[in-house]
DNA sequence: ATGTGTGAATCGGTTCACAGCC
DNA sequence: GGCTGTGAACCGATTCACACAT
């Protein structure tokens, strides 16, 4: 299953963005603003506004000079190009403390991205009801999957069956995973896969706190001023995580 | 703004992965294993040998040409570049669904990371118990913070009061923040933050699921074509693909 | 006059390929 | 012979800078 065929090739990089410029444009729509620049996007977005338009312009050319993007039309597109006019059931694998609190969660619902399944490998927790779903026991996804059509897997269960619970959801036809589980877990070509791993997130911000202070005293002539700094977003999605940018510069001298 | 200060930089996209090459070590640490290659070692962490060995570099020349590496001392240099070689507390702002599952999470204290203080800006939960903690009040923090001493913000509120957290937390000395709201925030140039967003996450996988089925017919005339997905800028190096040793390989259906 | 769209320059990171040491 | 360490080539992404449309 090779195809070649890149009619507008987006760069992931561009991709992992898009989501971050809609939410700013959802912000101030239907309000006031029909038109927006380049460059107050990107101070809403976080980055700079020469991306910007580089990202908005492998959407194609929906700017209109010397005036800005019509924020609707912008929307439209984006929400189209995203796959978002259709709502992509989410189905949480492993309900324990992180999968109780992303059933819970209701950002997703709104977002487009509805709970529609609760699935563990533990009997005791199958038939337990949170919030409007009943678990399921993990044995029944192929089952669950065909019901609620294409949808997206979440996993968050413990390290030692990441694997397992992957492989089942690929099995079920699942071709979307978001994986929380702190471990690293394969899928063959055709599926997506991201992951999100708090610990290695904390390991990140721990080892440029540790080169900051290895003594004490910042010691800086001028102290810096706070507010506004941008430390820019993280974005990014090389062979990572999430996204990476912070740290700072280091001891201005 | 740059100073030569950091002897060895570390490239960003190195440092975000000596976390899971940590990760990889541990597993197969104490036994049998004295050394390892930088071939098994990227298979562990999903990733090719070059990038391990380029990576490693960074670190100091610690293999030995013929051999691998000797997993004890790659460890213990790992841990110290990290920085954890000491335990950072972790104080989470923010205690709804998310918060809750955070602080009951296991996974931080075993890692280094302990859960040192929860807090909250709602009255009514302030002084809740939650596990072996009592949520304290959002005003606390320059307490809380100076108790601790140097620590990990997490921010788990609503995305329309998460700035205001921020700079909370950064004025009470907080100076690496970990973000979980939806929403973009800034810090001061010393301070480092990483954000965690799973709606853009799930937004990201459902531009690659759309690309792939794409299911009805878009309102603009667009030639659709089909394409190799490859998506997620999370791990996964481009030669990672089908599933080695997992089942799985054909979608049912 | 204003702000997009985009080639060209640049940068950071990955991969190659092989010299060097065990 | 095996495997690391690393310059060099390569590649994707970011930034620059300006022609062009309104």
């Amino acid at each position: 299953m090779k195809a070649l065929r890149p009619r507008r090739r987006i760069p992931e990089a561009t991709v992992a963005r898009l989501p971050v410029y809609l939410r700013s444009l959802l912000e101030l729509a239907g309000v006031d603003t029909v038109t927006i620049s380049s460059e107050r996007l990107a101070e809403m977005a976080g980055v700079n506004a020469a991306k910007v338009r580089k990202d908005l312009s492998y959407l194609g050319s929906y700017g209109t000079r010397g005036v800005g993007y019509d924020v609707e039309f912008l929307l439209f597109q984006m929400s189209r190009e995203l796959g978002l006019t259709q709502a992509w059931p989410v189905v949480i694998v492993g309900v324990g403390n992180l999968g109780h609190a992303l059933a819970n969660y209701g950002g997703f619902g709104e977002r487009g991205f509805p709970v529609g399944a609760l699935v563990d490998a533990d009997p005791a927790k199958v038939g337990e009801r949170v919030g409007e779903l009943v678990i399921r026991s993990v044995e029944e996804l192929p089952t669950v999957v065909a019901e609620l059509g294409p949808s997206i897997g979440v996993v968050a269960t413990p390290a030692s069956v990441a694997q397992e619970v992957v492989d089942q959801l690929v099995a079920a036809g699942v071709r979307s995973i978001l994986n929380f589980a702190p471990t690293m877990v394969t899928v063959p070509a055709d599926v997506s896969l991201r992951k999100v791993d708090l610990a290695v997130e904390l390991q990140i911000l721990s080892f440029y706190q540790q080169r900051r202070s290895p003594l004490v005293a910042p010691a800086v002539p001028a102290p810096i001023d706070a507010e506004e700094v941008a430390a820019g977003g993280n974005e990014r999605s090389p062979g990572m995580v999430a996204a990476p940018l912070s740290v700072a510069t280091d001891a201005p001298s």
